[in-house]
DNA sequence: GGTGGGATTAGCT
DNA sequence: GCTAATCCCACCA
């Protein structure tokens, strides 16, 4: 099913976990592309100097600023576009930083708009999931329960169920921020091999 | 295996 | 003018 707007209206923390294991899909005229969350990022209103709403409302972050579940997209190093989740509620200025993704469907489209990458390298990474998924800034502002981008509960996709259904959650610091580090607001399923920092132990 | 720098521009000071 | 919620490749060991 579909999440519903009160999916995201929940607390950003709660929502940022949550959203681990969910199916992004976005239907566009060149196909349909389908990733499973592996790896977010929590940004919030309050004490937390790396959000994007932490100065106040402009025109680039006030989507941030408005209702839960719509799309975030920003454009960032001259070059990259990252993809949030607005959350929590309105006024607040919160969002879900989506991080890394599994690719589910639609793999030979990803791997067309990515240029010769391999599987594992696909989506692991903010920049490189919304190429492979083919987000823009057009995007940006879009109701994710009504708009070709859309977000699947868990067990939406029941042939993709996962074989341990039962992992675990890691958080640590968030990635490539130099304010509130010390923050443990990053989240990623253990062991995911698609998760942006992956390393063999 | 790891590190360092370049690409490229919107938005803020 | 400088920095940024990034990525990739060249180069060194």
């Amino acid at each position: 099913m579909i999440l519903p707007k009160s999916f995201y209206s929940s607390p950003t923390i709660k929502v940022a976990k949550e959203l681990l294991g969910t199916f992004l899909v976005h239907q566009t005229a060149a196909g349909t592309t389908i990733g499973r969350i592996v790896e977010t990022e929590a940004y919030l209103f309050r004490n937390d100097p790396a959000c994007h709403a932490h100065r106040g409302k402009t025109k680039r972050n006030e989507v941030m600023f408005g209702s839960a579940g719509r799309s975030y997209v920003y454009f960032i190093y001259g070059m990259y576009h990252c993809f949030n989740v607005v959350t929590g509620k309105v006024g607040e200025g919160e969002a879900v930083l989506i991080r890394a993704l599994e690719p589910i469907e639609g793999i030979d489209l990803m791997s067309k708009r990515r240029k010769n990458h391999n599987h594992i390298q696909l989506c692991n990474g903010p920049g490189k999931l919304v190429i492979a998924m083919g987000i823009s800034r057009e995007q940006n502002g879009l109701s994710l329960c009504r708009s070709p981008l859309k977000l699947f509960s868990r067990d939406s996709f029941l042939k993709y169920r996962e074989n341990n259904s039962r992992r675990s959650i890691i958080a640590t610091s968030r990635v490539g921020i130099s304010t509130g580090t010390e923050l443990p607001l990053r989240f990623y399923i253990a062991g995911n091999i698609f998760v942006s920092t992956y390393r063999k132990h």
